[in-house]
DNA sequence: TCAACACTTCGCTGTGGAACGAACCATGAC
DNA sequence: GTCATGGTTCGTTCCACAGCGAAGTGTTGA
């Protein structure tokens, strides 16, 4: 199949006001079981079903069954990347100067299964700065940025209590480089970034607003951020 | 309206085989008449028409009557970008370690009206780290990275012969980081890329492919990026 | 002034696909 | 076993919208 054609079957599949919603219900990266989403996106169960099975087909979704229920979540931060881009494409083109992100979004807020906004591209620029984190160069995908830690990021994380070891046999990307669209730099991606924003959730240094993808940087977060890694950040909310 | 319509609004105006083919037959950046657009996406003229007027409306091309032609082109970089986010979606997920986009995309293609790929990502790292662009901290609008040429980075554009005066109220960005999808890193955006490219292949340092947004890498473009740029690159094709 | 051309508007047709309810298949609880 | 619950499958209805041709508008150039 042609590029064009290709192009216009995943548009088709976000072109849905009930799918549009379901997606946009799964940004934050949680899964989520199909009455929940029939509610989201107000659509009987049946057409709900239908919706799912065409996102998951088109690779959007993947699935995981649990008892009776079965539990969707977007399939992979691209798909989280999209989302936003195209959502940045809603906003009226070139208005003024104001940014087009709402400022809560833009802050702190979660992309698929990682942190995403100023904070993460802040402590991305501070991890690679200090050498906590190392650039792999890569012969075989010169495009996307690799990365591992350093002996002294290692130690690092490990104090934190962040999980540095992925479930084995995941053929996920270690560390990587993933695109912050409100910010248009790179935060942290891949299994390190989301054991990384787990442990902050975990710690209390981020809290999630129930049903949304807005993450809020407490208080606790703020003195740990500056006590960890040297990272002064502004309050707000 | 609330973000998930505007996102299946959006999505919409690319889910059509026929406004998907226009589309990606702009996203080189030239812009084309719409008997030319009516042609690439095989449809009457009438048909045409509606496309073009929905994809206007809704902010993804812009127009400029000439006689009686009517040239359409992508409207703003953001656009390109997010067609390129999707076009990313349409690989398989995930497919084992080979790169999603075809090499030949991924060296060197436009991007709306500007340079992308590995070529442009390298180019943006180099006029960084030489310190021939220089970040400008800007309050207003955080998120976006903008540039200033040096003194030294001044001179290197006149003595290569780029145009360094945008058009008289121009409310285009000046020069601005603007993410590759291929590459996940930033290369040089707004004004001055435009500028850049421009003279590129006024002097045939690239080389369009007819129709087509893939560029080729001349010998003598080899030759100038190490002599103006220090930047070796390797051959392609 | 008129013919040629580029494009738009209008009216009509046909189809894809989103919606629902009812019936059906699982799984888990009792 | 029986019942409740979560989810799918099926059949049907219905509407949005892409498609076309014909007629209309506007511009150029002879």
């Amino acid at each position: 199949m042609t590029a064009d054609l290709q192009l216009a079957k995943v548009a088709g599949a976000i072109a849905d006001a009930a799918r549009a919603r379901m997606l946009c219900a799964l940004l934050d990266g949680r899964a989520r079981t199909a009455t929940e989403l029939s509610i989201s996106a107000e659509v009987s169960s049946s057409t709900t079903s239908a919706h799912l099975a065409k996102l998951t087909e088109l690779g959007f979704l993947s699935v995981v069954r649990q008892g009776k229920h079965r539990y969707f979540q977007l399939a992979n931060a691209q798909v989280a990347t999209a989302l936003e881009a195209l959502l940045q494409l809603s906003a009226p083109p070139e208005a003024s100067f104001s940014p087009t992100t709402p400022a809560h979004l833009r802050y702190a807020r979660s992309c698929y299964d990682h942190l995403a906004g100023t904070v993460a591209v802040a402590l991305h620029e501070q991890l690679l700065r200090q050498g906590w984190l190392i650039t792999i160069e890569n012969q075989l995908q010169p495009g996307n940025q690799h990365y591992q830690l350093s002996s002294s990021g290692t130690q690092l994380f490990i104090a934190m209590g962040v999980d540095l070891q992925p479930k084995p046999r995941s053929r996920r990307q270690y560390a990587c480089a993933c695109l912050d669209w409100s910010e248009r730099k790179a935060h942290l991606g891949g299994y390190l970034g989301a054991a990384l924003l787990e442990m902050m959730l975990a710690q209390q240094w981020l809290q999630r607003e129930p049903d949304d993808r807005v993450l809020h940087l407490t208080r606790k977060g703020q003195i740990a951020l500056k006590q960890h890694f040297a990272l002064s950040l502004p309050e707000r909310d």
